[in-house]
RNA sequence: UCCCCAGUAGCUCAGUUGGUUAGAGCGGUGGACUGUUAAUCCAUGUGUCGUUGGUUCGAAUCCAACCUGGGGAGCCA
């Protein structure tokens, strides 16, 4: 490339004196009567933009520079020098100022210089990207998820690309979205009137992955640590700041591990990215603590500094019930908490991070592990202040036996769950694995309150433009 | 999907207890000023008042349905 990033100006990668080239949008104009104008010009690369000072001996001074506003895009090249000014410690003299592309109508430019709501943004998910709250968002996200695949490769896991298309409707996790190539103004059917799926083009029916965990599985059972990371749909019809149709989701699965295992390793795994974003990425979590979040910042650092609170379900549920509190929804043991008794737990017994383990095996997965006392199961949710649960995870039922009797009890077909029952004829091992919402994540790590603004392009109920 | 709230200029909002010509700030534009920091100052334009029906002499204002957004709940990651 024939240019260099802002980030590199900025970070002083280059010597004062040196004769640099920037491409990028215009982010504001400001004139001076001195005979020159100010431009400050941003590329993505890093939070802040670049000031470019633009004398009027240049020749397209009158008739182009003058004329610059937000959005329009340019090319700049000229002399890195220590800024006089105040707010940055370098800038470019130009002298050369190229107009790539101008902005039609800057009157009703959609991302004008001036503050928009988040809501508003959302309309224009193709220009958001220019905004300073977006960018930030992304390069965070994308520093998540850089940190997420080198934790895991430095755990010495491997990354397991499980299907996004699958053909077995058992994986029990909400309602699904079908795949299909048949014609809906015309479907084959069978005798008894029934849609005729052997016509369809897997041969029989075939939904979008609710979770790769049940595939992932097969993996752990042979190369013992791996990871998915991907996307997942749910067709629920779910409309809140915490909901997508389509998602990502991190589902580590290690082999010869209990249930503890798991939890020292979503501990580990949190604070590693944690603190990877706060090394990487100061300048975007700077600007989530003065404009979006206050304690954006210190809340992870002390996220980082704290030993995760454990507790079992049958504790956490006296300490509820003791707690004097009146929750809209009455406590006692057998109940699924609800947002409210998971946040009194995080938020206000614990004060920090807090891992609830062994729930009563009626409101969890038949894949789960039965404990000894036949009435609860080795799962778990890590719960965080502000956030509520954003881990969900178990040691799966290795035994053949017991995962048959949990299987008829909840009238699932053992045939239709034939190969995730071969892991437990050849060879079984303990093995347990979570799952992270990795968009909720990005939620938590920067504050913003609908996730609908921490992935490019949200998919939810009524919401598939772009 | 359920409950509550909102939908007025490019954007953020004020306003109208139904009645002739609907306002402000920001943005844009023009100018002043300045090594400036979405700067400051002056000037300036802009509206099917979410959609469709209904009530009424008359609706942006009242009613209904719908759409969209927000907050909360359920479901969940």
């Amino acid at each position: 490339m024939t240019h260099t990033s802002v980030a590199d100006l900025l970070a002083g990668k280059h010597q004062v004196g040196e004769q640099v080239t920037v491409k990028g949008w215009i982010r504001t104009r400001r004139d001076s009567k001195a005979g020159i104008s100010f431009l400050a010009v941003h590329d993505g690369s890093c939070f802040n933009p670049i000031q470019a000072v633009v004398p009027n001996k240049l020749n397209n001074y009158d008739n182009e520079i003058l004329r610059l506003t937000a959005g329009c895009s340019v090319a700049i090249t000229g002399n890195l020098v220590e800024s006089q000014g105040k707010g940055q410690s370098f800038e470019i003299q130009a002298d050369e100022v190229t107009v790539i592309g101008w902005v039609e109508n800057p009157d009703s430019y959609p991302m004008a210089a001036k503050r928009h709501s988040i809501e508003y943004l959302r309309e224009y998910a193709h220009l958001r990207p220019r905004t300073n709250v977006i960018g930030a968002i992304t390069r965070v996200r994308n520093c998540l998820s850089q940190a997420l695949h080198r934790f895991f490769h430095e755990q010495g896991f491997y990354w397991i690309s499980t299907p996004i298309i699958t053909a077995s409707d058992c994986e029990g996790a909400g309602e699904m979205f079908r795949v299909s190539t048949l014609d809906f103004a015309n479907l084959p059917r069978t005798e008894n009137g029934a849609v005729d799926f052997s016509d369809d083009f897997f041969g029989k029916e075939a939904f979008l992955t609710v979770s790769g965990q049940l595939n992932v599985e097969t993996y752990a059972c042979a190369l013992s640590k791996v990871y998915t990371f991907g996307p997942t749909f749910r067709a629920e019809n779910s409309n809140t700041s915490r909901h997508l149709a389509e998602f990502w989701m991190v589902e580590p699965e290690i082999a010869f591990a209990n249930l503890d295992d798991a939890a020292e390793l979503a501990e580990k795994m949190l604070k590693y990215v944690f603190k990877a974003v706060l090394d990487e990425r100061r300048d975007d979590m700077e600007f989530f603590a003065q404009r979006i979040q206050k304690d954006a910042i210190t809340r992870l650092e002390s996220f980082i500094s704290q030993d995760f609170a454990q507790v079992d379900y049958t504790d956490a549920i006296d300490i509820l019930i003791q707690s004097g509190r009146k929750f809209e929804y009455p406590v006692q043991w057998g109940i699924d908490m609800s947002s409210e008794h998971e946040r009194y737990l995080a938020e206000e017994h614990f004060k920090s991070p807090v891992v609830v383990k062994n729930y009563p095996k009626d409101i969890k997965a038949f894949y789960m592990r039965m404990n000894e006392d036949g009435n609860t199961v080795a799962a778990m949710d890590v719960l965080a202040p502000g956030i509520g649960e954003i881990i969900g995870g178990s040691q799966r039922e290795e035994r053949l036996d017991v995962l048959d009797a949990r299987l008829s009890e909840m009238n699932l077909n053992q045939e239709d769950y034939s190969w995730y029952r071969d892991l437990r004829r050849y060879g079984t091992v303990p093995h347990s694995g979570f799952g992270l919402g990795f968009d909720r994540l990005v939620t938590y790590v920067t504050g913003m309150q609908n996730i609908r603004d921490v992935i490019p392009f949200p998919r939810a109920p009524r919401l598939a433009d772009y």
